[in-house]
DNA sequence: CCCAAATAGTTGTACCTACAACAGTTCACT
DNA sequence: AGTGAACTGTTGTAGGTACAACTATTTGGG
């Protein structure tokens, strides 16, 4: 559906802000339908992404700060969401005997098959309606986007 | 910057996920930068939603139900935002004799006041890095991406 | 060697999001 | 008229976001 009628409005200012007003409506939208699908498995959708970044390095830890450089929302507390990863048994921290600032954070076996049955649910997740091509042009609006000086 | 060295990642499965995740990482990053603009003004990103939809329909006022179809991100929650609204003396909030099962929620002088002072902000908000031609292809995309069964 | 600055991470507070349960009010049907 | 369903909004709880202050540790210049 048209921005326009989900926002039932009369119409936007301009073409862009028509287009800011959508990134932000189409994000919340695929995160809350995300969220949807973690909820099962008593996972946030903040928790995937550490865990999907943490099993990117694996079997090697990571430092906090290295995760948080890596996550999608930047601002997100990275601490907090390690403490909850850990409670649930799915990564362990430490801290890194040589230098005692810095933490080495890792997944556990239970994490990495959790991983592992998400990577399923995923795969069944039913595919975005774009073309390849159109996927692609997306990507590079946002990455030009992101170059204003907002 | 490109997605890829933001996130500083090696790579994407595929053209789907890096879109979806562009789209994700872009409106972090347009909500941050427009919150910082907020923050002087002691507003929220979701309060400025609520008071320009409000406005739309000044002087008539809203119920809550009809705030929240207009609002960017459905699932906040309307009740506590106009909490706030109404506390700073932005908005009034009665319920309606004729149901009472519905609110009059409306704005007051103040905040007329205040949402004039925010335009001028905005206007002097610097533009989006696209040509309007990009800008609608950007929300063509992205209501396309919505049609998906996610 | 010492101490200020830099670095890494945690904590505090206010607000927002997600989702479900709840309460009051009105409607519709018999 | 009476009652159950539907409607409108509020509240509860757990988790996440924004931003700043704070602690502990290491580093580097004098």
């Amino acid at each position: 559906m048209k921005l326009k009628d989900e926002l039932k409005t009369k119409g936007f200012q301009n073409e862009y802000q028509e287009a800011y007003l959508n990134v932000l409506f189409t994000a919340s939208w695929l995160k809350s339908t995300a969220q949807r699908r973690f909820k099962p498995y008593d996972l946030s959708h903040e928790q995937y992404n550490v865990l999907r970044i943490l099993r990117g390095s694996h079997p090697q830890c990571m430092q906090v700060k290295d995760i948080t450089g890596r996550m999608v929302d930047r601002s997100s507390n990275t601490t907090r969401i390690i403490d909850k990863l850990v409670a649930k048994g799915w990564a362990i921290r430490k801290i890194n005997p040589d230098n005692r600032r810095e933490m080495q954070v890792s997944l556990t076996r239970e994490g990495l098959d959790l991983l592992e049955v998400l990577d399923q649910e995923m795969e069944n997740m039913p595919k975005m309606a774009l073309t390849p091509e159109e996927a692609r042009t997306l990507s590079l609006l946002l990455d030009k986007v992101r170059d204003s000086e907002y």
